[in-house]
DNA sequence: CCGAATCCACAACGATACTG
DNA sequence: CAGTATCGTTGTGGATTCGG
């Protein structure tokens, strides 16, 4: 009994560890740079520059920011050929593929829901 | 061909417009906030309150800020009881429905690398 | 119970300049 | 070409209060 309670006080601790870890990483990967990037990235691997302007709107600094963010989290790889000038490449690992799925379903999402959505928007905003 | 010149550079605006678009609701919904209330309204229609004890860590202010746009883009309806004390429901609509497939992704994805993003981060963070 | 408005601390972001 | 650092501005988000 004294086992069981410690075996379920130890479970405890796991889950809301996992819990606050998961929330986490919800908050570093769910923001539309980290949703943009991996999009860009789906197709293959690119350069730090064809992020950059496949990325329209996205600052130097957001990018980097994001790209080091996500090779944090271990869903993309970053290896820097040592050329002159520097060649740095992203590609996404397999977590990063993962992810693709979701992200493409929530693209493939807004342009099914396009009108629908500009509609509900012109109700409202009356 | 002036015909078809017309007609393509109409084609050129609206998907100018449609891209725009799709980048502004992507800058809407693609955040964690917007994430966790689809999730919860998931399993069906809950209360402004019931929202706030079941999203962890979520303000008064961004459970509202949210919800509005949400239902400006037409992701969620909200119905208001017009009892004493006021009841306010809210509900996914069939296109926060069509998103919730892709959230449930994100979720099952995030427990599936949770491991591995947790050892990327302590490699990362030496 | 729900929502809107106010105030304010702090984080995000863009621009710029400098290094390898 | 890619990355880091700094600075100034804007914006975000929490706490609080008042109103329906």
């Amino acid at each position: 009994m004294v086992t069981k309670q410690l075996r379920g006080s130890v479970d405890d601790a796991d889950l809301l560890r996992a819990d606050s870890l998961a929330r986490e990483i919800f908050s570093d990967v769910a923001n539309k740079w980290a949703f943009l990037i991996i999009e860009s990235l789906g197709e293959g691997t690119l350069r730090f520059s064809e992020l950059r302007n496949e990325i329209e709107g996205i600052s130097h600094k957001m990018l980097t920011q994001n790209l080091r963010m996500l090779e944090r989290n271990g869903l993309v790889e970053r290896t820097v050929h040592p050329t002159v000038p520097p060649r740095v490449e992203y590609t996404l690992t397999e977590a990063g593929q993962g992810l693709r799925a979701t992200v493409d379903g929530m693209c493939a999402w807004t342009h099914r829901y396009l009108g629908h959505i500009e509609a509900s928007r012109r109700r409202f905003d009356a």
